[in-house]
DNA sequence: CTTCTAACA
DNA sequence: TGTTAGTA
């Protein structure tokens, strides 16, 4: 890891600097992290201290969230993309296609209940492999 | 004064 | 999600 990127792991930015720079409330904040789309760091006083990929994931998740997608088809946007890489990793012996990726997320996806037609529209949008 | 958890008029 | 109560 390069010292760029040690800096933006560092968590040190208090949920009040992070309700600025991302305009979103603490309500906001804290629920998403109780769905685990972010997971900052706590200090001694149990206080949530959030890193500048904290503020990214957040910017990002806001803006699914605008484009209508709920928090069902966030998650799974993020349980794909931890897939995609951990096929990057092994891609030696087994390089599963784009195309096989494709096949496996359009069956889940129909599968996915509570999505609504403006979150399918906006998840095939959003979603580099479709 | 800022943040935290829990709960709901 | 908003908001508020009672803390730390």
């Amino acid at each position: 890891m390069k010292g760029k990127e040690l800096l933006r792991s560092r968590s040190v930015l208090p949920i009040g600097t992070v309700m600025k720079l991302t305009n979103l409330t603490a309500r906001q904040i804290r629920y998403y992290e109780e769905q685990e789309l972010v997971l900052p760091d706590r200090s001694e006083g149990n206080r949530r201290l959030y890193s500048l990929n904290d503020i990214d994931r957040l910017l990002e998740v806001k803006d699914y969230l605008d484009d209508g997608i709920n928090m069902a088809g966030i998650k799974e946007i993020y349980r794909q993309r931890r897939q995609k890489q951990a096929s990057k990793r092994h891609e030696e012996n087994k390089p599963l296609t784009d195309s096989d990726l494709r096949r496996i997320l359009h069956d889940e996806f129909m599968n996915l209940g509570g999505l609504d037609t403006p979150d399918q529209q906006s998840f095939r949008t959003h979603n580099p492999l479709m």
